[in-house]
DNA sequence: CCTACGTTGATGACATGTCAACCAAACTGC
DNA sequence: GCAGTTTGGTTGACATGTCATCAACGTAGG
């Protein structure tokens, strides 16, 4: 092991305030999100995923790799949420198998009615702080720090490769 | 309640690629810590809070602020990580009710076999993406976002207020 | 003093997330 | 068809985080 490259002044200053900001970023919003609408990020990301969706509704498995969630995790997490009402399983047609989580209508109502608020703080708290090429240069920067995560891409941004 | 105003294309692409990077980098960089070091993200950062402390040691509600960690939330970790003798809990000198954590020998031992390591996974799959103007965007956008949130500064970026 | 009130940290009950074991249905090749 | 394997999803045990509560202590005002 070779002795350890630390972060320059300019690395660390983005490394820690990303990390700063993203903490600061999650407890304000998931605190306005309970607050206003009774859900947590978790149910609004499930609430959100699936009124995307044509029919609102979605195998299990497709809802939880689009959320980066473990089946496990999902699965236990859409026990609760039946619980309350906002979606039901359903039997899948074409794989005996497979379930099938679908939007209630109270859960559509749910979104509905978190919705505007949410994407009014997360603009208060973020797109707001922004400027135009703050913004652009995020948008760009985090596609290409997924594309190298999930293995689509290596290198360096400048490198042509 | 006006009518909500949506995320643009632009705003979106930020927002939804944001969210994606933070669960990505996440998920790779606790692997890897688990894996290379035995140690959480959690523990790693109570572990290198501590050590870049000139005596080795917080008082539990500094160190809580600091990582803006609730009290209680410390309170269990710390109980954990002593169990595994990484740091030990003294009574506070100046005031009866503290309590100070500090670094065990086998704590620093940990931090200091874990940092390398996560340095550079931080590096290759954050820091070695971005070019030098997105490193600089991303730390001032996150220093204007974190003021913001902390309630230091309000207003557009472009604002001078 | 001493009393009222805020602060510090611990604790237990509970909500949530992770991990591994498991089951049943669906493929696969013969 | 059918044994062996893979896939989709559930489950229970456990790890972690949150919230309300509590006891001990500190501080300020009489």
């Amino acid at each position: 092991m070779d002795e350890p490259r630390w972060l320059d002044e300019r690395e660390d200053r983005a490394w820690r305030g990303y990390r700063r900001m993203r903490r600061l970023l999650d407890l304000e919003l998931a605190r306005e999100l309970m607050q206003d609408a009774g859900l947590s990020e978790p149910d609004y990301d499930v609430l959100s995923d699936l009124s995307e969706t044509p029919e609102q509704r979605l195998r299990l498995s497709e809802l939880a790799d689009r959320m980066l969630w473990s089946r496990s995790r999902l699965s236990h997490h859409i026990s609760r949420m039946q619980q309350r009402g906002l979606v039901t399983r359903e039997e899948c047609a074409t794989d005996g198998r497979g379930s099938v989580v679908a939007l209630t209508p109270a859960g559509r109502q749910a979104v509905e009615a978190a919705a505007p608020g949410h994407v009014a703080a997360v603009r208060r708290h973020l797109i707001d702080r922004l400027t135009p090429a703050e913004m652009s240069a995020l948008g760009t920067l985090s596609q290409r720090v997924i594309d190298h995560l999930t293995g689509r891409v290596t290198g360096h941004p400048e490198a042509k490769d």
